[in-house]
DNA sequence: CTTTGATACATAAGAAACTGATGTATATTT
DNA sequence: AAATATACATCAGTTTCTTATGTATCAAAG
């Protein structure tokens, strides 16, 4: 399991570029998705995810649809236009930065490589 | 610029690990560093770094050693054994993580490579 | 000289976002 | 029946950052 604060700063490209993958998905279904994607590395908590898909409809990221199983009412998520744009953008801003990371923290790991 | 949320997460690693690397350093030094060898894509705030510096000196990660250049006095830090085993451990989590991520969202990018 | 910009530290009010708990309710498994 | 899983939601408290603001030295420019 990854400290929290590596997954704060990523939640929202996480939920994003998910529902850009799958079209539309349900707050619960991307918690067990992105728990078995990464074999319980990343676990995000309802208490930040609920909160956060609240905060991108307001934002005019993601629109709802409810749907009905049995006597629930699911909350179904997509992606609007400016929704799928910004997971795109976030996913090539994520992959720069892990690039830019990597070659900092290299420095670091080669160098010590030599002292033991 | 990388977005703060993606800074905020890896503050503390990118603090530490430099601080493995150089031996040495105060707080300013990191600051231009850190923008320097990122060619300004990574560049932190004053007001996060010395409230964490601090922080972590106040949890036994870093040490502080005081010097006089003419009038002005400089605040070095340095790890302590506890700092150098966290900033190793940090770095080794920041790659696992980033190997997860770039996994995740790949997905992403592969999938829609074919819609257009 | 004196003003500007760089160096170098520090703190603090307010904002943002998560943690961890709690609550409600249905569905399934044991 | 009871326990676990599914599925949503909210909230007090905490943490940590943002964005000033403040102090002071030093170098360069005009």
């Amino acid at each position: 399991m990854y400290s929290n604060e590596l997954i704060k700063g990523t939640l929202k490209t996480v939920v994003l570029s998910l529902l850009a993958k799958k079209g539309r998905m349900y707050g619960y279904e991307i918690t067990q998705h992105v728990k078995e994607e990464t074999e319980g590395k990343i676990q995000l908590t309802e208490g930040a995810l609920y909160p956060l898909l609240h905060r991108l409809e307001a934002d005019g990221l993601l629109l709802t649809e409810k749907v009905s199983i049995g006597k629930r009412v699911r909350k179904y998520y997509r992606l609007t236009k400016e929704g799928t744009e910004s997971a795109a953008s976030l996913v090539e801003e994520f992959k720069e930065f892990s690039k830019t990371m990597n070659r900092l923290l290299n420095n670091y790991t080669l160098t010590t490589a030599y002292h033991g």
